[in-house]
RNA sequence: GGCCCGUUGGUGAAGUGGCUUAACACAUAGCCCUCUCAAGGCUACAUUCAAGGGUCCGAAUCCCUUACGGGUCACCA
C-alpha cells in the first residue's frame, strides 16, 4: 500500500487536482504593483476596534495602489460560530465605507474567486490535503485529546518544549497500512502537516513592518484537518486561500507572528510563493499601571457600537485609527485637506512597533473638527440619521421644523472659523434643548446667573432692553445698542475703562450680556447671542423674558 | 519555562551616526483676543530617549548585559 492508496482512502470522492484548481483560479490581471488584501474575520462576536483597525490598513492599501479588497468569511470553527456575526461584519466595513470588492453575502458571491466562505470550500481543502498526502507531507494522526494533554504534561516534566514533534510525533511513524487499518477500523484522526524542518535552525522572515526577522524553523506537525468536521485549521485554509485567491499582502494581528514559521513552510511543500506580510501591533489600554489588550468584555470602546451608540462621524473613528497607522496620516492630511484617506499611501514601516494606545481624546478632537466642517445640510443628514436610530428625543425636536434645526445648528457654522463644540451627534440635544419653547416649558429650568443674581436688577436690565435697546437689524448694532444701555444703567460699555476703575460702576457689559443670555436660554454658555435672538423673534424674546420673576 | 517582539513627555509619535538646544498633533496650564462658551493667536510642558556598560572625534540612533512590558506555545481564529 502506498501514500496514494491512504489518501484515496481518506478522500475517496476527491477528484479534482492542486493543478486543476490553479487553472481554475488563474493569476489575477492586475497592474504592476496593485495589492490585493483581505479582510478575514471569523464570525464569532462582535465588530471589535482591531477588526476595524486591519480593515482599514487592508482597504487603503488595495486602494491607494489600485488593487483589490476582499472579504473572506472563516468560518471554520463551528463551535464558535455565533448567529447574525457575518451581518453584522458586513454592516460595519458598510458604514464605515470599506466596501470589499468581492465578498459572498446573502447567498451571493461578488468576485471569481470564490466561495468566500471556507465552509463552502471544503472540497477544495480536500484536495490540497490530498495532494499532501500523496506525496508524503501529510498523514493522520488517531491520538486523542487525552493522550495529548499526558503528552504535554510529561513534555513539561522534563522540561522539553511543549508540542508534537519530533520524537513526540508518534503517528508520523505509523506505516500506511497501519494508518490504513485504523481508518478502516473507524479510529478517529485529524490529519497533520508532516514538517521538515528544524528548530534549531534560523530563517529570515520579512515582516513589512518590522523588517528582516530571525524566526526558528517550525518542526511541529501541525493540525491541518479537523476530525469532527474534516474542516481545514485556519493555518491550513490560510495557506490554500490566500495563494488561490492570489492574496499579495496579509494584513493581520501581531499574535500571528509566531505561527508565520508554519504557514511558510507549508506554502513551500506545495512549491507556492508565499505573500507579503504585515503584522499589525495590538491595541492596547491602560490598567491600572499596566497595559493590556483592549477587550470586548471589559472595555466598551472595544466594540464598533459603543461609537455608533454615541454617534461618532464614521469619518472621525477611521482618521483616529488611520493617525495610529501611520503617524503621518496627520501631517499628510493637513497638507492634503481634500483627498480621501483611501489616497494616502500607508507605509508599514511607519507604523508603530509596539502596541498603541487609542485616545479618546484625541478621537474627540478630530471629531471636532470633522463636524466643525460640515454644512448645516450635512449635519443634519448625518445627525438626523443618527437621532432616527440612536435617539427618539432628537428626532422629535428636528421633526418639529427642519428649517428651525438648520437654523440653529448654522449657529456659527459655514465660516472661516466654526465652532467646534460637537464631537457626537449625542451632543447636540443637550446643546439646543433651550431654543425649543416646548421643551424650555416643559422642563425645570435652572437659571445660570452669575454676578447680577438680583431679580429687581434683572428685570430692569430685561424691561429696558425690551423697550429701549432691543435691535435686530445687524450684529453691530444689536451690540452697539447693548452698550448703550450700560452706559443708561450705570454699566461700563468698555472693558478697558472697566478695568482701570470698576468701582466707578455697577458692572460691566460682559455682566448685562449674560443677564440677556441666561434669562433667554436659562445657560450662561451659549453660541453667539445675536443669533439666537435672531432665531427667536421679539415676541418669543419677550416671552421669555416674561417668565422671570 | 522556551521562542519572538518591544521600551523616546500624560497620549499618539518624528527620529535610520553629526542638521536635535529631541518635530508635529492631542491633553494640561497660563496669557492675549472677546458679549459668555467654543474657536483662534501666543507661551510653558523630555538637559534627555528603560538602566548600566562598550564602540566612535561624535550615540535616542551601532554592540553587550540587566530590568520591565507584550505576544505565543489548542482538532480557536
Amino acid at each position: 500500500m502506498t501514500n496514494k492508496d491512504l489518501a484515496n482512502l481518506i478522500f475517496p470522492n476527491i477528484t479534482k487536482t492542486v493543478e486543476d484548481y490553479e487553472k481554475e483560479y488563474p493569476k489575477r490581471d492586475l497592474k504592476e504593483g496593485a495589492i490585493v488584501s483581505r479582510f478575514a474575520p471569523s464570525p464569532t462576536g462582535f465588530m471589535h476596534l482591531g477588526g476595524l483597525f486591519q480593515a482599514i490598513i487592508d482597504y487603503v492599501i488595495a486602494k491607494s495602489s489600485g488593487g483589490v479588497f476582499f472579504l473572506r468569511n472563516e468560518d471554520t470553527d463551528k463551535a464558535r460560530e455565533v448567529d447574525g456575526a457575518v451581518e453584522l461584519i458586513m454592516e460595519t466595513l458598510t458604514h464605515y465605507g470599506l466596501i470589499p470588492d468581492e465578498y459572498e453575502f446573502d447567498g451571493k458571491i461578488v468576485g471569481n474567486y470564490g466561495p468566500y466562505i471556507q465552509s463552502e470550500r471544503k472540497e477544495i481543502y480536500h484536495a490540497f490535503i490530498k495532494h499532501l498526502i500523496e506525496i508524503g507531507r501529510a498523514y493522520p494522526c488517531f491520538c486523542d485529546k487525552e493522550e495529548l494533554d499526558q503528552m504535554r504534561e510529561n513534555q513539561e516534566a522534563m522540561k522539553v518544549r511543549p508540542g508534537y514533534h519530533g520524537r513526540f510525533a508518534r503517528c508520523s511513524r505509523l506505516s500506511v497500512d497501519e494508518a490504513m487499518e485504523k481508518i478502516k477500523n473507524g479510529e478517529k484522526y485529524v490529519i497533520r502537516f508532516r514538517s521538515n524542518g528544524n528548530f534549531d535552525n534560523k530563517f529570515e522572515f520579512d515582516d513589512l513592518r518590522q523588517g528582516k526577522l530571525y524566526l526558528n524553523e517550525n518542526d511541529i506537525d501541525e493540525v491541518i484537518m479537523k476530525s469532527d468536521t474534516m474542516l481545514p485549521t485556519y493555518h491550513f485554509a490560510h495557506v490554500v486561500d490566500d495563494h488561490l485567491m492570489h492574496t499579495t499582502h496579509v494584513v493581520r494581528g501581531e499574535e500571528w507572528l509566531p505561527s508565520a514559521p508554519k504557514h511558510i513552510q507549508m506554502f513551500e511543500a506545495f512549491g507556492f510563493e508565499a505573500p507579503k506580510y504585515i503584522h499589525t501591533p495590538l491595541i492596547v489600554k491602560k490598567d491600572g499601571d499596566s497595559l493590556r489588550k483592549i477587550s470586548k468584555r471589559k472595555d466598551p470602546e472595544a466594540s464598533m457600537s459603543y461609537y455608533d451608540l454615541l454617534g461618532y462621524p464614521t469619518l472621525a473613528v477611521i482618521e483616529s485609527l488611520m493617525t495610529i497607522i501611520n503617524s503621518n496620516y496627520e501631517e499628510w492630511h493637513t497638507i492634503n485637506p481634500d483627498k480621501k484617506f483611501d489616497e494616502f499611501i500607508f507605509s508599514a514601516n511607519k507604523m508603530s512597533t509596539s502596541g498603541a494606545l487609542y485616545d479618546l481624546m484625541k478621537l474627540d478632537d478630530i471629531s471636532k473638527n470633522i463636524i466643525s466642517k460640515m454644512s448645516k445640510d450635512e449635519l443634519y443628514e448625518k445627525s438626523y440619521e443618527w437621532a432616527c436610530k440612536h435617539s427618539e428625543s432628537l428626532k422629535s425636536i428636528i421633526d418639529k421644523d427642519v428649517e428651525y434645526y438648520k437654523n440653529i445648528i448654522n449657529i456659527e457654522r459655514e465660516s472661516e472659523k466654526p465652532r467646534k463644540d460637537i464631537a457626537r451627534y449625542s451632543d447636540i440635544e443637550n446643546l439646543i434643548w433651550y431654543m425649543y419653547d416646548d421643551v424650555f416649558d416643559s422642563k425645570e429650568i435652572n437659571y445660570e446667573w452669575k454676578n447680577i443674581t438680583d431679580k429687581e436688577e434683572i428685570k430692569k436690565i430685561l424691561n429696558t432692553y425690551m423697550n429701549k435697546y432691543f435691535d435686530l437689524s445687524s450684529q453691530e448694532e444689536w451690540f452697539n445698542k447693548v452698550k448703550l444701555m450700560c452706559d443708561e444703567l450705570g454699566y461700563a460699555s468698555n472693558m478697558k475703562d472697566y478695568k482701570k476703575n470698576p468701582d466707578n460702576f455697577k458692572g460691566n457689559v460682559i455682566d448685562i450680556s449674560t443677564v440677556l443670555r441666561v434669562a433667554l436660554t436659562s445657560k450662561c454658555m451659549t453660541p453667539d447671542l445675536y443669533s439666537i435672538m435672531k432665531l427667536f423673534g421679539r415676541d418669543r424674546i419677550l416671552n421669555r423674558y416674561n417668565k422671570i420673576s
